[in-house]
DNA sequence: GGGATCGGTTCATCCAATGGACGACCCGCT
DNA sequence: AGCGGGTCGTCCATTGGATGAACCGATCCC
């Protein structure tokens, strides 16, 4: 190392702090935007970026802007808590969408945030704009409220000590009220939200099971405040929810495993029955390039 | 360096070859197979491998084996090529799905593939089974036809080159009649194909163009042989792609601007105009994390 | 024209990356 | 039980690739 060297920071941890200052909003950076924002001299950043380049891992714009590159995307479609979910969740989102004619959205649990794995979203008008890929709250959102309610408890210790924030008037950001939220959460399956995360906006969520009846991703639907009777949209979300869970090898019989409850007895595990049948999530993909169709 | 080394691998592009063992059919890896692929001592795969997963590129499962993780998903959600194209084509997709009741994919051109961005696919039956994320070849497939034909020349003489692979007995090889095909696609702005790639499935594609002029992606529809006359749908695909093309910024005036058509002369050059209006695809994303919905 | 910001290049310094070796462990087979 | 084959995990002496301050030229804006 040079004169100055900052020990501890391995050189794949500076390209992979390259890679991850792309974030949403900051899709499109340049040499010294990277430099900026990862406090690495412009020099280092500069032969990270390029071999990112070469890699195909990012694109170098004719401007010198860096952005991700598809190489990188085409990778990102194998995780496979996507890519699976999607293609099953795919035909029912889809008909969903078109029953209601609403925003519909799929999330999964990615840390303290819930993350929208696809979403079908009314070509026309209204003011919610969130992306595939995009973040939302866990405890002020419909799909965040059931990925939560499911999850480990210790989830939702961690999220009070850090404080609920507020984000409308009607945001709970008491714990007690949440917890019983979440508790009511898991005996109905779903979750009601009305103006917690933006002001005119509803939402309806229900949980997803996979073979061993782990809520593997949460499916809502989000309206208008006031456009429809909350109550009259339940149904479909949890048809549709039930057909998904279906799909990917749960049987009702297995029932619903989820982390302990905080602040309750842990619920009186429901017959853990081995799967009859295998999870389509778990079939094994169609082997090297597909080339089935055109 | 230890007692053997070889010179000229930087840790960056060892690294990035781990990331890469990642592909279609190789979606869950060991450290022994990742080692095997690369061909890397096992220690060295190691460490690399455990700073992906320290950097949540990577996911280790309980048994030690290692998938693609959901934070890189969503690094792979930001290309500039798939995430505004995406969106913008999702309801044209959602609506001639819903006319057609067929297969439509949405492809853009990578290095010598076209790569499916996406597609909706009819939930019951039909053998085809391709993939969001997958690759197609340029030659034999709807989408490949529409790409190449607009691309630059080189590209057709690189594929030449490298021989054009046979699928079908009605897959096209010969490169003079391939060009032939490739220059009425270039007119007509459409492609069809009949089981060159699979046997029992058509295709037909149409060309979606930027605020430029440029042909950014490929749209097609893919039905079972026979089951359609294709003539048919061609009309609702090329309107599609023209109403996509406008989302993105097209105005008719501009026309099509491709490269260098392999073996005739550079089409007369259809008036350059500066974009009256700006391409969807470069709008500034929301800043920020999106909270804006549920 | 002066100041700021950008991309690009150089090069002496030296620490972190390397991989062979070894051990523990888990199978399936005899 | 013993054995071969396959994993995963750890150690450590060696050294060559990574590093970043310094510098250059171009561009832009006031």
């Amino acid at each position: 190392m040079p004169r100055t060297s900052e020990p501890g920071r391995s050189v794949s941890s500076r390209l992979l702090e390259v890679l991850f200052a792309f974030r949403p909003g900051h899709t499109r950076l340049t040499l010294a935007g990277l430099a900026r924002q990862t406090g690495m001299p412009q020099a280092t950043v500069r032969r990270l970026a390029l071999e990112l380049v070469r890699a195909g891992a990012l694109d170098l714009g004719s401007d010198g802007s860096l952005t991700v590159g598809t190489r990188l995307w085409q990778l990102g479609t194998l995780a496979p808590r996507t890519q699976p979910l999607r293609t099953v969740a795919m035909p029912f989102l889809e008909d969903l969408y078109t029953a209601l004619r609403q925003h519909v959205q799929l999330a999964v649990l990615e840390g303290r945030e819930a993350v929208v794995v696809e979403r079908l979203s009314r070509p026309g008008a209204v003011g919610l704009t969130s992306q595939v890929g995009g973040r939302l709250p866990l405890h002020s959102s419909g799909v965040g409220k059931v990925l939560l309610a499911h999850a480990d408890g210790a989830l939702f210790d961690g999220l009070v000590e850090r404080g609920l924030d507020r984000f409308t008037p009607r945001t709970v950001t008491d714990p007690a009220h949440l917890r019983r939220e979440l508790g009511d959460c898991r005996r109905t399956g779903t979750a009601t939200v009305r103006e917690e995360m933006t002001a005119g906006a509803d939402s309806v969520a229900t949980r997803i099971m996979d073979a061993d009846g782990h809520v593997v991703a949460a499916l809502s639907v989000v309206v208008a405040s006031g456009s429809v009777a909350l109550r009259t949209v339940i149904p479909s979300v949890v048809a549709s929810g039930l057909g998904m869970s279906r799909r990917l090898g749960w049987i009702p019989s297995v029932g619903v495993r989820h982390g302990v409850a905080p602040g309750e007895a842990h619920p009186s595990a429901t017959g853990h029955l081995p799967a009859a049948l295998p999870p389509v999530a778990d079939l094994p993909p169609p082997a090297g390039v597909d080339r089935s169709a055109f």
